[in-house]
DNA sequence: GAGGTGACGACCC
DNA sequence: TGGGTCGCCACCT
């Protein structure tokens, strides 16, 4: 159930918390799934808010289409690549090995 | 109250 | 094929 002020930030809380352990998703992804495959700026936007989000959600398993971790310095130093290494996820040159592989797509994943 | 900005991505030239 | 521009919507000044 949507209460009236459930907007797209919420929406993307929402499904960033669905996010499996060891998987990843990018903006993109997210944004189509809530119907704004344009928007995927605004999850990006979203996941800058997410730290004062209690609990914290896993904005660290959101990177972009390429597998890059763009957001890393939002999270300040390595510490983003350090949580996801902490997942089994390898990262080289900032960027997640295997992106395609544990690509975790929220329209296939939650059968729209 | 209005305008600018932003962890990106898709479309157009 | 590659570079540039627009769009998306909430939050901050």
């Amino acid at each position: 159930m949507k209460p009236a002020t459930y907007t797209f930030f919420e929406n993307v809380y929402d499904v960033v918390r669905l996010i499996p352990y060891g998987r990843v998703t990018n903006y993109g992804a997210i944004a189509g799934y809530l119907g704004s495959a344009r928007g995927s700026r605004m999850v990006g936007y979203a996941m800058n808010a997410a730290h004062s989000l209690v609990p914290p959600i896993a904005a660290h398993r959101v990177v972009n289409r390429t597998g890059l971790l763009t957001g890393k310095h939002h999270f300040g130093g390595n510490r983003m690549q350090e949580l996801l290494e902490s997942e089994g996820i390898k990262i080289k040159n900032d960027q997640v090995v295997n992106f395609e592989k544990l690509f975790w797509d929220p329209m296939k994943e939650l059968s729209i």
